[in-house]
DNA sequence: GTCCGTCTCCCCCGTACGGGGGGAGACCCG
DNA sequence: CGGGTCTCCCCCCGTACGGGGGAGACGGAC
């Protein structure tokens, strides 16, 4: 039986692109087409793909919801390659946390394409030589949402601001954080305030949401 | 002139061994060791290595922390490699985002050890090949904080709690929630106050530092 | 049929939170 | 010296938040 693929992509164009080049394999049939990660778990229940080539930017719904929604929901799921354009792209890392089974570039060369699902179908997870070194440079970088991190930087907090956002993210109350610090609720509430101020956060929970984004603290 | 080292591991052993294997190599040269992370930045400033190989697990200061206070603190900071005992040890993410050039598993045959430190003194940053399918395995598991990941499985979310939790996690106040879900606001304060519950969360701010940790949702 | 879980909505109530002010001492730097 | 920044403290005040408890509707499980 033939290796069946489900493609998830925007652009008809890519979609084309990769028919073509999966389908001139004798062994590989794309047995369907969404435009948007929002169609993709119907079709994923009713084509029941072997592999689902998963673009990572899209309209409705992104490849890593996408990706998310499908291990979660669908039994016995496809594999997951996540496809796309930029080297350096941060969605592929979420992409691959989301439980993606590999990654690709359009750019690659149709061979490699095809070497890739086939790779993936029979349970290898690969990380696309080429793309490799810019995922390990993109760690170097300090990871994070672009819009988190600019704001981080825009918002330059005081040495004790950035130490009471340590805190915050860590869950404590002002009562607590004042207690660590050892200064009054008034004094860390004033804190709070500028932090909150200069992040454009309207209350903690935002601050704190920021402060992951942007890297400034890491989950684990 | 040879390719300096400094070692960084708590165990005499191991360093014995890494120097043994790595000083067997005439144009490389240990220049120091040290038992912890804490130790290190002095060492790095006065001894300059070209490569600092870095336990992950140790006692005072880990190797993620360590990693970290080296860039940040150290200008023209020497290449970072990580070491480790276990392919899909949690922390080489962490170690790797704080801006490791690389890692590479105690287990590696000495061959491949003198590879790595020469791969990453010239520049090029490298995920050791045996281990990239287990750190690409280890994306799939959902790479988190156990203790979030436990008490986040322990939760048990309904569907419509995960719906809730994930737009707090995108800074949505209740009414906000409600306004996206169509629904009254005080069908979304129960809402959140059973995610609250279920996650031994006091508030949401803590809900959504559990969400972040344990990988339920990813920055980026 | 009954029971249970989920989703929905409602009430009251206390409080931690956050906004908006003002103000004071310490420090560095031009 | 004055200006700026950082730190800390205090006030009032409104409200979103979260706890507690209750309840109807739907569905599936037994």
């Amino acid at each position: 039986m033939p290796l069946t693929i489900l493609l998830v992509d925007d652009e008809p164009l890519v979609r084309a692109g990769l028919r073509a080049v999966l389908e001139a394999q004798p062994d590989i049939e794309v047995v369907g087409e969404a435009a948007d990660g929002a169609a993709v778990i119907p079709l994923v229940r009713r084509l029941r793909p072997d592999v689902v080539a998963m673009d990572v930017r899209m309209p409705l719904m992104d490849g890593i919801e996408a990706t998310r929604a499908v291990l979660r929901t669908v039994p016995d799921p496809p594999k997951i390659v996540v496809v796309t354009t930029f080297e350096n792209d941060e969605c592929v890392y979420g992409a691959l946390r989301a439980g993606a089974d590999g990654f690709l570039l359009k750019r690659a060369r149709p061979a490699e394409i095809v070497h890739a699902m086939r790779l993936v179908a029979e349970g290898d997870s690969l990380l696309f030589p080429a793309a490799v070194r810019q995922l390990a440079a993109s760690y170097g970088e300090d990871y994070g949402n672009a819009e988190a991190r600019a704001a981080m930087e825009r918002a330059a907090l005081t040495q004790r601001e950035e130490e009471v956002l340590r805190l915050m993210t860590r869950g404590l109350s002002n009562a607590e954080i004042a207690d660590r610090l050892v200064v009054g609720t008034e004094t860390v509430k004033s804190h709070v305030s500028s932090v909150l101020a200069k992040l454009g956060a309207r209350d903690r929970t935002q601050a704190v949401i920021t402060a992951y984004e942007s890297g400034f603290v890491s989950p684990g």
